[in-house]
DNA sequence: AAAGCGTGGGG
DNA sequence: TCCCCAAGCTT
């Protein structure tokens, strides 16, 4: 059933947990939920995941794929994935290398191989099906408690608690006044959650989707649009003047780093179709590495060609490089190899000459 | 439990 | 330009 607006529909607030800005009235906490759902059904994105026909598969791919990633660059990658691979089973018949390489570049290329286990263990576990339970889909790799719920919510319909950092973002300002939630999610907040979430099944997940979709849409960390916002009128931090945040995210150093060499390494090994010599990773500046052409001028792209020039830069630094290898080869997302390819696989030593994406 | 892990677009 | 950040997970 369609969310009425009764307030029948909503879970009754315990005061004794009640929450700094929980509305402890049923009709207020009806009041909430039908203005964000109101506000999802108008406004709403059309996106492949949500359309009716979705397999719990086709979910379960998008919510790895968003895990720190925009929607826009995941929808091109998520078309040709499906395609690919219709089910779990289709993708476990796949080495992971064929994974990481069409994650393209996502990034965070783990994901690839934790999505391909998970597979996997669909497969062998669950007969080929997405579990239903959180606790189930909790013991998957790559699967956290966000995407635990995400996945029991979306595909499946289930109520779950749904917190996410949209979520977060949402409830901080409105009931708490807030301009950001803490970097590490606490308990008041889970319980704050599960206080509000509907009763019913449908109602809850329509809610946790509404509330997402909210948080990416309007209520953003960077600019956010009160305007245009149905909580406005009730939103604790509008009120307050939307004072700044009293605390600032760590932020993530890039150049120079490891990161952004195996980075470089993957983009390279990516795109290659034979084992890359981990020599001419190294001399980078001299000579590019085997790598695409874009079409008809004969050069390799942009993306690519930056890579490259990474590489120019550390990799001069044949430790840093063999660590980076290490690392990536420790990780499950390249293969190291003698020239003869037999043995030191998985170990730097002196006989490593290629790399390549795992069997 | 803080830190590591990619990438590219927007303000 | 540079900085921030985008549906987190793992160790």
């Amino acid at each position: 059933m369609a969310y009425a607006g009764s307030g029948s529909t909503t879970a009754p607030v315990s005061r004794a947990h009640a929450w700094a800005g929980t509305p402890g009235d049923p009709n207020e906490l009806g009041a909430l939920h039908a203005a964000v759902i109101d506000w999802y059904r108008r406004h709403a994105r059309v996106l492949p995941w949500r359309s009716a026909d979705r397999t719990a598969w086709a979910v379960m791919v998008s919510e790895f794929m968003l895990q720190q990633t925009p929607v826009g660059r995941v929808l091109p990658v998520w078309e040709e994935w499906l395609r690919r691979w219709p089910s779990p089973a289709d993708l476990a018949a796949e080495p992971s290398g064929e994974a990481v390489r069409a994650w393209g570049r996502l990034g965070y290329p783990r994901r690839a191989l934790r999505l391909h286990a998970a597979a996997a263990a669909i497969t062998e576990r669950h007969g080929g099906r997405v579990p239903d339970d959180e606790a189930d889909l909790l013991a998957l790799p790559g699967v956290g408690a966000y995407t635990a719920a995400a996945i029991a919510a979306f595909a499946h319909g289930r109520r779950a608690v749904v917190l996410d950092t949209n979520i977060r973002r949402v409830f901080s300002r409105t009931l708490q006044g807030q301009a950001l939630p803490r970097p590490s999610m606490t308990v008041a907040e889970s319980r704050l959650a599960r206080a509000l979430l509907p009763a019913d099944d449908a109602d809850a997940a329509e809610w946790n989707v509404a509330v997402m979709e909210l948080g990416a849409l309007v209520c953003t960390a960077r600019a956010p649009r009160c305007d245009d916002c149905p909580l406005a009128a009730r939103c604790t931090w509008l009120a307050a003047g939307r004072p700044a945040a009293d605390h600032r995210p760590p932020g993530q150093t890039w150049a120079g780093t490891t990161r952004q060499l195996r980075g470089a390494i993957l983009a390279v090994v990516r795109e290659a179709t034979e084992p890359v010599d981990v020599a001419a990773l190294l001399r980078t500046t001299t000579g590019p590495v085997d790598g695409p052409t874009a079409g008809s001028s004969g050069k390799p792209p942009v993306r690519y060609r930056r890579a490259l020039a990474v590489l120019a830069s550390l990799g001069h630094d044949d430790d840093r490089v063999r660590a980076a290898l290490d690392g990536l080869a420790a990780d499950g997302l390249v293969q190291l190899e003698d020239t003869d390819g037999v043995g030191a696989r998985g170990r730097a030593g002196n006989g490593v000459r290629t790399v390549r994406l795992p069997d």
